[in-house]
DNA sequence: GTGATACTTAAGTGGCGCCTTCACTATGTC
DNA sequence: GACATAGTGAAGGCGCCACTTAAGTATCAC
């Protein structure tokens, strides 16, 4: 996933609107006026959030007649997935090397403990 | 993970100054000062960031002397991660239930009832 | 003590993000 | 054709967010 792309994703997300758009549409697909029902808001204000969701790749959507179907796009959830799993291995690793650190300097505390 | 937190945390992931700062963190501790160095911006605004991570429950912050000395919490990020995959397996389930009715209703093979 | 370092806090500014309304198109129903 | 339904697009308001500068505090080095 690209940089370009994460960085939309998470500005996605940080809107709560947004985020039951997508809470819902993992739980299926649904149309405009199904997405927008729960919301307190404009049928147009929904649109641009939709369309936001577009654009980042997390959602896809498909005009037939006059109904527009929306669905998650699972790739995208999955890349953003990864990102923090990259940055947990980066976190894990790094006290990998400390450990391995540790044990070469025969650390006292180390040797100590059970 | 709380709604709130889980808020809090895209918020802060969705800016890009935010986000590396995090990136930074993952690869281990800094301070503050550490953490501005590759910014064009101002240490206050770094600050500013840095509360904002701390608020989001995405970083830990401890402060010796005149030094504070930053790190991830990675319990924070396995949260969000969890999130992701909380989407991912609302979206399998659909899946299954999906090919169960195809396998009963839809299927030429289908057996029982109809 | 003096001076330097490492932040910290407050106040202010500009822009963008979320929302509204209103006018509009396209499609389906009778 | 007439009406309803489903969604679209533009223009504008208002608040929040990232940033700035400036002044201040606390610690360290001498």
């Amino acid at each position: 996933m690209s940089t370009a792309s994460i960085e939309l994703v998470f500005q996605a997300l940080a809107d709560p609107t947004r985020r039951l758009m997508v809470e819902r549409l993992s739980r299926g697909p649904a149309t405009v006026s199904d997405l927008a029902e729960p919301f307190a808001i404009s049928l147009s204000a929904v649109v641009q959030h939709l369309n936001f969701l577009e654009a980042s790749g997390l959602v896809h959507t498909q005009k037939v007649g006059r109904v527009r179907t929306c669905r998650i796009k699972p790739a995208a959830l999955r890349g953003a997935e990864q990102w923090f799993a990259a940055r947990r291995t980066s976190w894990e690793r790094r006290l990998d090397r400390l450990a391995d650190y540790l044990a070469e300097t025969g650390d006292p505390a180390r040797k100590g403990n059970a």
